[in-house]
DNA sequence: CTGGTCACCTGGAAGC
DNA sequence: TGCTTCCAGGTGACCA
């Protein structure tokens, strides 16, 4: 499920209900996701006011007077505003009650995080090393040649190293190229400087794309049995393999990069 | 440092 | 119908 855009729907989603909302309680339903519980989130945070929630790449901070939350989703996690009296459903791991609402987290595949950071959030190893934002203006085809400068992966698995830049995940990652018309397989320290401005441009637009259609579910975060985060933009190549190209009509291909599946169109992406 | 592979875990879909 | 196999939006650990 989720990539940037759907991290950064969900932040939106939750964000206005529960800022400034004092934790009431906190319910931890399984000893581990990726990683422990933190076993001391109850004492840590009850009666603590949220003071505010952000997002760096795919994980999301949510601060409070004595630490931080770090949440990550995972390959299959997400966020929901619930009744505190909802009874849980399978996989609702976590809850953190906020008076009348909670934020649930429910993730099937356990891939997700959930850890408390005390001290400054960006020197957590998990963050410390995290590339630059892809929305923010620090991304930009220079500072994207630089990075890449010598590497001698494909350029797919370059964009999709968080040491490079946070946030594009392998959906995303084939519809950037797509729309920068760079095959995937080329070579990541080979790509002109001139392509690679594209190349931001693109990724840019994809995720700011994907964002504005996640927009629209966001209602879906309170209650109900919605399905935040399974919004998705109209692909223009992933998953579509065998389908026609939507800008030429040669057949979308598929291929595998470091296990994971690649689509791309061999005639407009060189 | 870099690149390549594996592991973590569950569930849905496809194949037989 | 039921069993098996493959695949999935992520990423840290480990090895050469």
């Amino acid at each position: 499920m989720p990539e940037l855009p759907e991290v950064e729907v969900t932040r939106r989603g939750i964000a206005p209900a529960l800022i400034g909302r004092r934790v009431t309680g906190v319910t931890l339903r399984t000893p581990a996701l990726r990683y422990p519980l933190p076993r001391s989130l109850a004492s840590n945070i009850r009666g603590a006011p949220l003071e505010g929630i952000d997002r760096r790449g795919k994980y999301l901070l949510l601060h409070f007077a004595a630490g931080h939350v770090l949440l990550h989703l995972g390959m299959s996690g997400t966020l929901r505003l619930v009744p505190p009296d909802a009874p849980p459903g399978k996989h609702d791991h976590v809850d953190i009650a906020f008076g009348n609402i909670s934020l649930r987290m429910n993730d099937p595949r356990r891939f997700g995080a959930l850890l408390w950071i005390e001290g400054e959030p960006t020197e957590h190893p998990l963050l410390a090393s995290l590339g630059v934002e892809p929305l923010e203006r620090g991304f930009t085809g220079k500072a994207l040649h630089k990075s890449l400068h010598g590497r001698s992966a494909a350029i797919k698995q370059a964009i999709m190293d968080s040491h490079v830049v946070v946030g594009v995940g392998n959906i995303y990652a084939s519809e950037s190229l797509f729309r920068a018309g760079i095959s995937p397989r080329t070579t990541a320290g080979r790509v002109s400087l001139v392509r690679l401005e594209k190349l931001v441009t693109a990724i840019k637009e994809t995720l700011r794309a994907a964002i504005r259609a996640g927009g629209s579910t966001l209602r879906d975060f309170f209650g109900s049995d919605g399905d935040p985060g399974h919004f998705q933009l109209e692909h223009l190549v992933y998953g579509r393999e065998g389908e026609p190209c939507r800008r030429c009509g040669t057949t979308i291909r598929m291929i595998r990069q470091g296990q994971r599946a690649t689509f791309y169109c061999s005639k407009c992406q060189t």
